[in-house]
DNA sequence: TAGAGTATACGTCACCGCGA
DNA sequence: TCGCGGTGACGTATACTCTA
């Protein structure tokens, strides 16, 4: 219910949403602050970019109110630990290798040899699943994920991802991401494989962006930093919508602590009153 | 009990500010 | 100047509650 409403304030014009949430309002009033003097008037669409621009992020807002009022915590820089311990992209070990397979599935390989599996769709890295690592022996068909051979019959490390392709360990980097050849030099190489074939029939994203040659090359490419940049968007916007919370939470409890406070100062002034004040009879 | 209404969370887009 | 992160706005999905 009362996120709710606080989702309708979020939707009204903009000036009426940075001054006058419930909460944000209240604190405003009780502070005797002006912030709300924006709100008089007519502002054009263009004044109210400008004041949106201008919001600063709710981290700073936050690090700025707990300054002022002691009691309030701060923001974090780091993921709390609630979110540290989700298995979302976000907490893998970096650096990290992303890969997509002819199914569309994305394959994230970390440094210490996690890998995280998403499916494709709009779902992006909700679809995110934990490698389940086995020592047997061939992958079956059509497995979802995964077995993890900690060596094949050549020496390198493979595992099976969905429609039975295979990840391989390389010592050649040719069909390695470029970054991950570029920046990791003693990290292992990987391919992507059907288990069966000789040729890589599975890689369709290993090439460095230097490397781009055909439209359909480029056309790939640009999907992946698509996909990559929803991702990332995808992770901030939950970010974003954590601190908001815990911001508009903060208010709350300033809202409290100035109730207090403003009580207090009204009995005080009403005990001073009736000290100062002349009796008459 | 089905449908409407409500609460909450999420994904995406657009835009902006900031730092390299 | 460019890339990236932060965030408002919006649409959508899902779960829950209420009511006829």
């Amino acid at each position: 219910m009362w996120w709710h409403q606080h989702n309708l304030c979020f939707r009204r014009p903009i000036e009426e949403d940075y001054s006058s949430t419930d909460v944000e309002e209240k604190v405003a009033t009780i502070a005797e602050t002006d912030e709300s003097a924006e709100s008089e008037g007519v502002i054009d669409s263009h004044k109210r970019r400008e004041i949106l621009s201008r919001r600063p992020s709710y981290r700073k807002i936050l690090n700025e109110l707990s300054s002022d009022v002691p009691g309030v915590p701060k923001i974090e820089e780091e993921k709390s630990e609630e979110e540290g311990t989700l298995p979302n992209i976000a907490t893998m070990a970096v650096p990290t290798s992303i890969y997509q397979t002819s199914t569309g599935q994305y394959i994230a390989i970390a440094q210490g040899g996690t890998i995280q599996i998403s499916n494709p769709g709009s779902d992006g890295v909700q679809g995110l699943q934990a490698l389940t690592m086995t020592n047997s022996g061939a992958p079956p068909p059509g497995a979802t994920i995964v077995q993890y051979a900690a060596q094949s019959a050549d020496g390198t490390q493979q595992f099976f991802a969905l429609g039975s392709q295979v990840v391989v360990q390389d010592e050649e980097t040719e069909l390695a991401p470029s970054h991950m050849a570029a920046a990791t030099g003693d990290m292992p190489t990987y391919q992507i494989r059907a288990p069966t074939a000789a040729l890589p029939q599975g890689v369709v994203m290993a090439a460095s962006p230097g490397s781009l040659h055909s439209p359909q090359q480029l056309a790939e490419e640009a999907t992946r930093k698509r996909e990559l940049r929803l991702m990332k968007n995808r992770e901030a916007a939950k970010e974003c919508r954590r601190r908001k919370k815990e911001y508009v939470k903060c208010l709350e409890s300033r809202v409290a602590v100035l109730e207090v406070q403003n009580k207090k100062l009204r009995e005080e002034l009403e005990t001073l009153k009736d000290v100062c004040s002349p009796k008459t009879d």
